[in-house]
DNA sequence: TTTTAGCACTCTCGCATAAAGAGTGCTAAA
DNA sequence: TTTAGCACTCTTTATGCGAGAGTGCTAAAA
C-alpha cells in the first residue's frame, strides 16, 4: 500500500492528466497543488509510483501519466467521491417526468441523457426479457392467410410478428387457441416457458392437433425473438471525437467502427458488468484488444430486483471516473424508479 | 456548351481526380490519357476550363480540381454509365432472396447494402404511410384498465401503442369496437381518415357514445404517430473516415455530428429528391451550409406506384458518382420489386 | 491560326538544423 | 530526509533550403 504523501501526488497526477491530458511534471505538481515539499522530492516519489507501476513516462524528458494501475488505484481508493449539480439533477429528473409508454422509448432515452451529460459515448443493453413474464399472447387474422401474433410482457413490452395461418383456421378458432395459450401461459416467465410446457399444451387441445405443432412452433420461435432482443442503444459516438485521444483518425475511425460492432459491444460489457454494483473495466483489463486504450464504467438496472439490462459508458481511459460515477449512479436510480412506475 | 477536346479534358480531370483525390496537372493528362495534344496545348484548354468556371486551382503552381460548376457538368453529360459488377450484382441480389417478413427489415437491409458496396454513408427515410390504406385495427385488453392499440396497414407494418381502456368496457365491448372500427376504415388511405371520418363513426354507435370520444382521439393520435414514422435508416458512417477528405478531424466530428441531426438529414434529402429520377445534390447546390462539402444522391422508392420513400447516399462531392448511380439504380430497383413481394 | 517547345516563375513539401522549453536524474549540501 | 543546482535528454517549433511539380508566357513551328 502507498503511504500518504505518495497517494497525494498519485492523486493530484491522476486529476491534473484528466483535466488536461498532458504528462505532468514535479514542478506543476507543486505548483498548483500546495503538498508542501519542493519538486525534487516529488521527483524521487514520482520515480518510485513509476517504479511500481503507477506511472509512466512517454519519454525520457517528459512528465509522468498514469498507468493502468494507476488508474485502477485511483478509481478504487483515491477518487474524490462528487455531488451532482443543478444541471445535471435537472435534466436527469427530466427522465422520470417524461412518462414514457413503453420500455424501449425509456431506454433509449436514458442513453441519450447520459451521453449528454458525460460526453461520452452510452451504451444501453437490454432489455434482457429472460425473466419477464408473459402478459398476453394472441393471434389476430390480417387476410386469408396472413395473421399477427402478439406478446406482451408484463414489463410491457410488445413484439408482433407476421405469421402464416393454416387454411382451415376460422376466426373463432384462433380466438380459442388465443385464449387456450393465454391461460396456459400467461403469467409464465419467458424462460419457463419451454418445449415441455408448449407439448402439455398439445395435450389439452388435441381437437386443433393438425395445426397446432405448427403454431406452437411459430410462437417458441417467435418467443425466443423477444427473448433474445438484446439491442445496443448508443448514443453520442461523435463527441468522442472531441477528445484529444482521438485526434488521430485513424484511431478514431477504429473507435467508431467498433462502436458498429454490436456484438464485441455485448461481449465487452457483459464480460465487465457486475450488475448490483458499479464497475469499470480500464483498458488493458478487458480482455479484447479493440478495447486497450478505452474504459468502460458500467451498472445494472432492475425491475422488481431482476436484472433487466445494463447502462455503460465507454469512453478513453483518461477518463472523468468520479463524474462519470455519478451520474451513472443517478441516471440508473431514476431509470429504476421509471421503469417501476411503467408498470 | 463545352467543344469536344475541352470535355474530353475535363472527364478526364475529374475522372483522375475522383481516383486521386490530388489535383491533376497537363502532363498527367498528356501521358494517362492519350487525346494527342501537348501538354502545353492542355493548359491552354485547362485555364480556359478555369475561366469558364468548371475548375479551379487550390494554389499558383497547383494542378486543377473541379469545381462544383465541373460536377455537374460531369454527372449531366460526361460520365460513363457503368455495370455492375459480378459481386455487386450478387449483394444485391440477396436482398430480394432474404424475404424480410417487415417493410422495415427489408429497408435496413437496403441501406446495410449501399453503404457496404459504395462505402459511402447510406441514408433510407420512410416508410412513409399516409397513402398506406388500413388494414386492420384492434384494442386487446392486458389489464382492468391498460389494453393495447394495434394498426396494421396494408404496407405490413404493424404499430403498437399501450392505451388506457375506460373502466366499465367489457371484453366484448372491446371486440365489438374493433369490428366497427375496421369495417368502417378497413381499406381507407391513412391520410383520407381524417376528423370527419371519426365522427361519422360515433353516429353510427351511439350506444358507447361515453367512452368512443376517448378512444378514437386516441386512434386518431396514434394514426398519426404512424404516418410521420419518418425513421431515417443510416449506415455506414464510420467508413467515410476513409476518405481523405476527413483525415481532419474537424470535418470528420462535423460529418458525424451531421450524422446524428435526423431532422437536417431528412430536409436536405427530401428538398434533394424527385422520386421518379435518380437526383444529385452537389455541394453548395444544397442551401444548407453543412451539406456544402457533400453531395447527394438520391432517388425514390415504390410500392403500386406510390412513393413510400427515398434512398439516398452522402459522401465527399469527390464522390464516384458513376458507381453510385449504378448501385443506387439497382439497389431501389430490387427494392421495389422485395416491397411488393411483401405484400 | 493553332500547336508546341522552352523557360522563368511560383508554390508546396520534405528535410535538416538550430534554438527554446520542459522535465528528469544525480550529486552534494542543508 | 529534503532540497538546490546542474548537466543531460527529448520534444517542439521555427527557419532555411533544395527538390519537385506545375503554371503562364513567349516565340517558333506546323
Amino acid at each position: 500500500m502507498l503511504d500518504e504523501r505518495k497517494m497525494k501526488i498519485l492523486s493530484a497526477i491522476i486529476d491534473d492528466y484528466i483535466a488536461t491530458a498532458e504528462p505532468i511534471g514535479s514542478r506543476t505538481i507543486a505548483r498548483k497543488y500546495h503538498i508542501g515539499i519542493s519538486p525534487a522530492t516529488i521527483r524521487n516519489e514520482m520515480a518510485d509510483l513509476e517504479e511500481l507501476g503507477y506511472l509512466s513516462q512517454p519519454h525520457t524528458s517528459a512528465g509522468r501519466i498514469p498507468s493502468n494501475k494507476g488508474y485502477r488505484f485511483y478509481v478504487d481508493f483515491l477518487m474524490p467521491s462528487r455531488k451532482l449539480d443543478d444541471y445535471e439533477q435537472s435534466i436527469i429528473k427530466r427522465l422520470l417526468k417524461k412518462r414514457a409508454k413503453e420500455l424501449e422509448e425509456l431506454i433509449e432515452e436514458a442513453g441519450k441523457v447520459i451521453s449528454k451529460l458525460t460526453s461520452y459515448t452510452a451504451i444501453i443493453l437490454g432489455p434482457q426479457l429472460e425473466s419477464s413474464r408473459l402478459k398476453h399472447v394472441q393471434i389476430i387474422r390480417l387476410e386469408e392467410k396472413k395473421g399477427l401474433m402478439i406478446i406482451v410482457t408484463n414489463y410491457s413490452t410488445v413484439s408482433h410478428h407476421i405469421i402464416e395461418i393454416p387454411q382451415n383456421l376460422t376466426d373463432s378458432d384462433l380466438q380459442r387457441i388465443s385464449n387456450a395459450l393465454n391461460s396456459s401461459l400467461a403469467g409464465k416467465a419467458l424462460e419457463d416457458i419451454t418445449q415441455d410446457v408448449m407439448n402439455s399444451i398439445k395435450d389439452d387441445m388435441i381437437e386443433y392437433d393438425n395445426v397446432l405443432n405448427f403454431l406452437l412452433d411459430l410462437l417458441m420461435e417467435n418467443l425466443d425473438d423477444t427473448k433474445e432482443n438484446n439491442r445496443v442503444y448508443a448514443s453520442g459516438s461523435s463527441k468522442m471525437l472531441e477528445f484529444p485521444e482521438f485526434r488521430d483518425v485513424e484511431r478514431a475511425r477504429n473507435f467508431l467502427s467498433l462502436m458498429e460492432k454490436h456484438d464485441l459491444i455485448i461481449r465487452a460489457l457483459k464480460t465487465s458488468c457486475k450488475p448490483n454494483n458499479i464497475t469499470v473495466t480500464i483498458g488493458s483489463e478487458n480482455p479484447w484488444s479493440e478495447f486497450q486504450e478505452l474504459s468502460i464504467v458500467t451498472t445494472g438496472f432492475f425491475v422488481e430486483d431482476k436484472n433487466l439490462g445494463i447502462c455503460g459508458i465507454i469512453g478513453p481511459t483518461r477518463m472523468e471516473y468520479s463524474r462519470v460515477f455519478s451520474i451513472l449512479e443517478k441516471v440508473t436510480d431514476y431509470l429504476n424508479k421509471a421503469i417501476s412506475s411503467l408498470l
